[in-house]
DNA sequence: TAAGCTTGTGGGTAGTTGTGGGTAAAAACC
DNA sequence: GGTTTTTACCCACAACTACCCACAAGCTTA
């Protein structure tokens, strides 16, 4: 059963083959629309592990960063910082992507790999960096998320 | 797979041959449409690099520069320093194009050489330089880069 | 329970890609 | 005008990638 249309959820173990591939969720996979073209844009992430965008997301940030001026020193930085590790990628007839070996070192990736939904994006984690990552969530400012729960109805 | 026509990102390594030339990424070349004929107009970067523009690409800069006017001493120089080092080439059977040996000098290209997409156009480093660059970005205010964050929705 | 489909993983192969270098036409120089 | 230098176009080849087939394990359905 498919929820929304190109919306992510849901955790996922998988291994990462000797030519550097993943299987991507077949889940994910039935909540793509059409229009994706069974593309993904995968970049890096903010914490240690890889973004994975549906083409037609990640074309909404193309957009927003063609707007910026390469005049501006801070957009042009933002700009070389966004585009620079983002590489698109096709999935096979058996449901999987290769990825780029600076993206594989980029997340410390070995042999298990842990997917994860991010309602927009999917994110691929090395499991044991995960775990470190959930450690230091814990000395998050808990009183922040009294400012987050104006912004959401949970 | 091509993502938008005329919209380039990712990274890639290449080296500068003995006669100047660089390889275009294959990406890149894919993602051109026919109406820039196999062409690029490249220029000074305004960081220690070189842009490359498709050729459409440029026209639309040289329409907008058009429209300065020649009274203003600012727009004078502007339009000056930006028409004075443009240079058009032709990307060869292989897919590589020429460099002239000033904006070679310019950007300090060794043999390794970097290209960056940025979207609306590339970009040629030397690997060192943008090292140094990428370092000096840490001067910029990082609360402005969060606020275009912010706008972008990564 | 058996048959059939789906899912995740391994691996072979043909085509693509990046790089070096040769040769002839064109341009620049004296 | 003839010689040298530069540029444009071509071939060659190693490394890599995209695409295909195969199969085992699990789930579904009859």
């Amino acid at each position: 059963m498919t929820l929304t249309k190109n919306t992510f959820i849901g955790e996922y173990f998988y291994s990462l083959d000797a030519k550097g591939r993943i299987n991507i969720p077949a889940k994910f996979r039935q909540a793509l629309s059409k229009d994706n073209k069974n593309t993904f844009v995968l970049t890096r992430g903010m914490d240690s592990c890889i973004w994975i965008y549906p083409l037609k997301q990640w074309k909404e940030i193309e957009s927003n960063l063609r707007k910026l001026s390469s005049l501006s020193n801070l957009h042009r930085t933002f700009v070389r910082n966004t585009a620079r590790y983002a590489t698109p990628s096709t999935y096979d007839k058996q449901g999987r992507i290769s990825l780029p070996p600076s993206l594989i070192e980029y997340a410390k990736l070995n042999k298990d790999v842990q997917i994860i939904g991010m309602i927009n994006k999917m994110e691929v984690w090395n499991p044991k960096q995960l775990i470190i990552t959930d450690n230091e969530a814990i000395n998050i400012d808990t009183s922040a998320y009294d400012d987050l729960a104006e912004k959401i109805t949970l």
